[in-house]
DNA sequence: CGCCGAGTTGAACTGAATCAAGAAACGTGG
DNA sequence: CCACGTTTCTTGATTCAGTTCAACTCGGCG
């Protein structure tokens, strides 16, 4: 069982690919670690890898006017990037810190897209990850326009219960777009022993 | 200058193929037309096409306790399916209905897939579609976290003129996730003549 | 110990929703 | 082309969810 096996299975349940295919993604991965409070990437800089990671757990935000608004929190067994950044090569709008030390897997930009160019099914593979992360950021944005701040927490509470409980409520309530008192408050209401 | 013109050339921007690889795309294509107020997708169905719009526009939107909910716009010369339904095969949430007359070339989920594994390519153009559509998704989701109403509706007014001018107070409101009456107050304050 | 950031609670405030009513624009059929 | 009914837009008054500012509690850790 060695750092491979977790990002192997990830990736398969994508799409299961030639051993050939796989020797050449997995040659091209790198192992890092890093430390609790640790950026994958800061606002400004242009995103180079995609990560997948072993371990730890990661915050994407961004800032507007010096308020933070978080746009995800990723677990191990997740992919993380930049996306945004990574597709359009320009400087990224968020962050990607470390909540907690963590190791990850990353490939670089480039060979990413050398393998794209490789397999047919590398650009399968990246048109599913394309494909799924546009699913994710719809949900959020029907959830948004649709739902109350209370409606968010009762749906995140049911949808994903260890982050509400793992999460400070302070990055919580950034990520469900309201103030950390409004979180408390509603907190409260939820509150049963 | 048929109804190829167009779409070869939405295409083509996206990422250039062969002569061969077009002619078996545009061989799948089909041309349709719609009267406003048809939909070119109903809530509960499953999408099976992508639409390239000749001519006409759209509104996609979804319905949550009654309300209506407007996650985005489409014009001549863009790309128009309900992508969520379209990827994951699950009933739409969305609807996508005709604001004017259309007509749009239309290829069938199979025979776009058939497309993908005809040709390496192919799959780069889907993946490419897909980044695009994240890269929409996120802006939107970032500006509801981020921005006051009133602030989305300057930020609109300042990318995407036209469309504030052409677009119904109360379709507008419901992509800027505010109500008609906040619509129309915020709109007097920005009059001037 | 004592500090310090995170979380909670309270009170006043505000942006947007809601409810209601009237004015304008639209389309459909005579 | 007008008359009618229907929908859309605007305006006003009121309410409410969530913000803001401020004070207090708690738990960690230096």
């Amino acid at each position: 069982m060695n750092y491979l096996d977790n990002i192997k299975r990830a990736f398969f349940q994508l799409h299961p690919i030639s051993e050939d295919g796989w020797n050449d993604f997995s040659g091209r991965l790198m192992l890092k670690s890093f430390r609790k409070g640790d950026f994958l990437t800061r606002e400004g800089q242009v995103e180079n890898y995609i990560y997948f990671l072993n371990k730890g757990a990661t915050r994407n935000y961004f800032i507007k006017d010096g308020k933070e608004f978080t746009v995800d929190f990723l677990f191990e067994g997740d992919f993380v990037t930049a996306y945004y950044s990574f597709i359009t090569r320009e400087p990224s709008p968020v962050f990607i810190e470390l909540l907690e030390d963590a190791e990850a897997v990353a490939i670089h930009y480039q060979s990413l897209h050398a393998f794209y160019s490789n397999h047919s099914d590398g650009e399968k593979v990246g048109r599913l990850i394309a494909e799924s992360q546009y699913v994710k950021r719809l949900r959020k944005e029907m959830d948004l326009l649709s739902l109350t701040a209370e409606e968010r927490y009762a749906a995140l509470m049911k949808k994903n219960p260890e982050l509400v409980s793992g999460i400070s409520v302070k990055h919580l309530s950034s990520y469900l777009g309201i103030h950390p008192e409004s979180l408390s408050r509603i907190r409260k209401l939820y509150v049963r022993n």
